[in-house]
DNA sequence: ATGGTTGGGGTCCAA
């Protein structure tokens, strides 16, 4: 057996951003980094320079301006694919087979101010998406079966992963309805929520801090909306996951940081 | 209670 680290980073434009992932693939050495919101058209995707990082294996869903996701690997990825939730092109799911397991990267629509999905069509979108990706989950595949699920779900479901449980309760990614909406998708196919594997439910943890806050650091009111999730086949398999806050201090941060999980896989 | 910042594309939308 040996070890695999998989990560996850909502890099809020990939081409702005190259540097900071070519520093992170060559300090943190994940062997898979899964990307949202690379904000580009596949033609303008900087491949060539994670080919020369080490990472030849790449799977690209794109599109101009908005959303955007991929996958960076060493290893092969096979089996690639796509899914059009709410028959829309807007590039927000990429799935391939790495080590022995599927592995779904996910950039969940934020859903717009206004938590009512009777006055804000954009969290009616949100809504119906994390409907639509639970029952193809559930038609399509079974908890047996080898998973990892990554991304940015713009949701943050625990009481401790947002600053004030209180104060977020009528905050788009922290409301009760999409908070259930999450659970319904996560226990559908058991999923575990790989980071809270190794971290107590009564321990803060975030993943993304506004740009809007003077000192983002000093006010810490963060969230936790990016999560790796895995099927039981993989949950003996984990011995380790991070979220790497200090990605947030660089120079011209994304407002997210990269979330990791390192599982043993057959060598 | 309000407005605060960022990115991409093109003189505004999404987060």
């Amino acid at each position: 057996m040996t070890s695999l680290t998989v990560a996850t980073w909502n890099i809020n434009s990939v081409r702005l951003r190259l540097e900071s992932v070519l520093r992170f693939l060559s300090e943190a050495a994940p062997d898979v980094l899964c990307l949202q919101e690379i904000k580009t058209e596949d033609a303008n995707f900087p491949g060539a320079a994670f080919t020369q990082a080490g990472y030849p294996y790449q799977a690209v869903k794109g599109m101009k301006a908005y959303n955007g996701v991929a996958i960076l690997s060493r290893l092969p990825l096979t089996r690639t694919h796509t899914l059009e939730v709410c028959a829309r092109q807007d590039s927000r799911h990429i799935a391939a087979e790495v080590a022995g397991f599927e592995l779904h990267n996910l950039y969940v629509p934020a859903g717009g101010d206004i938590p009512d999905p009777e006055q804000n069509e954009k969290f009616a979108h949100k809504l119906r998406f994390l409907d639509e990706v639970t029952d193809w989950f559930a038609r399509n595949r079974s908890a047996d079966h080898p998973m990892m699920l990554v991304g940015d779900l713009n949701i943050a479901p625990l009481e401790q992963d947002v600053w004030s449980h209180k104060k977020l309760l009528d905050v788009v990614s922290h409301t009760p309805i999409e908070v259930a909406r999450m659970a319904a998708w996560q226990n559908g196919l058991s999923w575990v929520d790989a980071v809270r594997h190794f971290v107590p439910a009564d321990q803060k943890l975030y993943s993304w801090w506004s740009y809007r806050a003077k000192d983002w650091d000093l006010a810490d009111k963060g969230r936790r909306l990016d999560h790796i999730w895995v099927t039981p086949p993989l949950k003996d398999r984990l011995h380790g996951a991070d979220i790497l806050r200090p990605w947030r201090g660089i120079e011209k941060a994304s407002d997210h940081v990269p979330v990791l999980v390192r599982l043993t896989v057959p060598a």
